[in-house]
DNA sequence: ACTATATAGTTCAATATTGAACTATTGAAT
DNA sequence: ATTCAATAGTTCAATATTGAACTATATAGT
């Protein structure tokens, strides 16, 4: 086998193992969820309150990588159960923005309290230099491949 | 924010990272893919031709980390596309055994040719030592999560 | 002003996935 | 031998996702 695709094996290699840690933590973080919230719900609640203010869906889809057919998705699922607030943007009649609303930032509580005890296993578990270790790491890379879409 | 609470975010943050990244490199190589094959299809041909042998489909589930729904799913589809053989195991009347075709292998030589001007962009955008870096970390951090599924 | 192109959001079909229910077979304990 | 729990595989409903088609509005170039 030549270099080049011993390299490549390698990047490969990479790409599986943090496929495979994705459906791990995923599924993991979901069977602690309450009833009904997918960990991208979780995520785009915590976004909100982490972040504040209000966000047009597009802008949304974009910081979550996701095409706006999926994000749309997720909107309406939220809005279903009253967790955020859609309202038409005043500057752009296209447009649409998303705020939380009082019962998603205690559901988000919620979540973030239902998560942290899974979390705090895993924290347990991998050494924190691990992790600070790999996050450039892994931001370079994320960067890299969204770049070059 | 407490001190707990800055390193949950921290693994928080390594988890999305890498979310993100498993999208990314899954759409962009499944882009190049010949129609009709997944990512998930093209690593089982993959797996069948490196690893050699006749795999039964409940350890390709347990290799992969898909429930055995999943598996049945991406070996319907493989065998209906001629891509791989399935026979009852001999030794065991519940189970199957997995072997790849010769058309299978053809189909894999074509995959990994296509995927391999995609994944050479990338080797040349992020550093072999990155990687090398960060292979033992998320083997660590899979072994782990699996560990406590 | 007009036109063409870009952007915002929705919808839809196709696909992949989970988790649970189900059937069939195995293997172990008594 | 019988029984019972474990395992192999399939099926199904629910969900999430993509990519493409579509409508509506905005923006830029002429």
């Amino acid at each position: 086998m030549s270099k080049a695709d011993e390299q490549t094996r390698l990047y490969f290699r990479m790409f599986n193992e943090i496929g495979i840690i994705n459906q791990l933590s995923t599924n993991k973080l979901a069977r602690v969820l309450p009833h009904g919230l997918s960990v991208a719900q979780f995520s785009l609640l915590n976004h909100l309150v982490r972040l504040g203010g209000a966000w047009a869906p597009s802008r949304l889809a974009r910081a979550f990588q996701v095409t706006k057919g999926a994000m749309t998705n997720t909107l309406q699922r939220l809005d279903a159960q009253g967790l955020i607030r859609i309202v038409p943007d005043p500057t752009d009649a296209r447009g649409k923005l998303v705020e939380i609303t009082e019962s998603g930032r205690r559901m988000r509580e919620r979540c973030v309290r239902a998560t942290g005890e899974v979390m705090a296993d895993i924290v347990r578990l991998i050494p924190a230099d691990d992790v600070r270790t790999m996050i450039p790491l892994l931001e370079h890379l994320r960067k890299t491949l969204d770049d070059n879409r």
